[in-house]
DNA sequence: ATTGAAAATTAACCTTG
DNA sequence: CAAGGTTAATTTTCAAT
């Protein structure tokens, strides 16, 4: 697999990062190449799973779901099948944004968000502390969340 | 501040958070609307803040940072100056992907990518650990992480 | 608020340096 | 691997419903 991205690739990284549904002719232009190696450039960028996508950046609370929380879950040691059984659902759920599969105290730490306190109360009872494979959870609620949409490298 | 999103907003919005660069005529096909429609309630979602933006969406581990981290850091509750120097300047750092400000025992967490484990070690020493605003931090390693792409409601 | 059609812009392909 | 030129597709505007 080929790595190695140069300061071309760099500068589209960074343009699409900022923003997705840049032109190709102004992205070109940003990155200082014609337009059709910006089109091949990015191409290959996805083809080689540096871009993994392009993604719309919704507000939960315009859409809402005002409530965010960060739920910390430790699994039970045993019965691998239980294990799987949750890995495989609920970091899917709707309600959750974003999980990570962590080391150390937790297994899991899902961000999720819900339309109210009470939803979220009722989202942890049904979905993590009810479920077999949980062995304990931990909930802190989100203040405010900030996307770097961070660049490559420094 | 207007809100309620009807069912061709949510079509749209399904549509954009899965691909943020879906041709606008297509978009509308999905939605069942006409392109124009497609592309003033677009406009109309982003004027209202509803979507905040579009951005590519890069995997760290092939821009040269595939070490990630949860760096959770409690404040010193006292001084106010300091504690404003850290939040306005920590969680904007490049190698820092998104910062949640949260309840409980810990002030922020912090969500780093960086290129090897000695590189996390020594910018949470340098940013993090000797910021005068820091009472403590821990860090937990990330094995995996997914991003939902979650719609709106459900 | 939505539409359909015209005008402007852009993407995609292909040939050449 | 990059650049320019040509065609096809798309975005955007606008008058009308």
């Amino acid at each position: 697999m080929s790595d190695e991205l140069d300061d071309v690739d760099q500068a589209l990284l960074a343009a699409l990062i900022a923003d997705a549904r840049l032109a190709n002719n102004r992205l070109a232009a940003r990155a200082g190449v014609a337009a059709s190696t910006a089109l091949l450039r990015v191409r290959a960028l996805i083809d080689r799973g540096v871009i993994r996508g392009f993604h719309a950046d919704v507000d939960p609370e315009r859409v809402g779901r005002p409530v965010q929380a960060i739920v910390a879950v430790r699994l039970r040691a045993h019965d691998r099948r239980h294990i799987d059984a949750f890995t495989s659902t609920v970091p899917r759920l709707p309600e959750v944004m974003q999980s990570f599969h962590v080391a150390g105290d937790d297994d899991y730490l899902l961000h999720v968000a819900l339309p109210s306190a009470s939803a979220l109360r009722e989202w942890i009872l049904d979905r993590v502390t009810t479920h077999p494979a949980v062995a304990h959870s931990r909930t802190t609620l989100i203040f405010g969340h900030d996307t770097g949409h961070t660049g490559p490298l420094t």
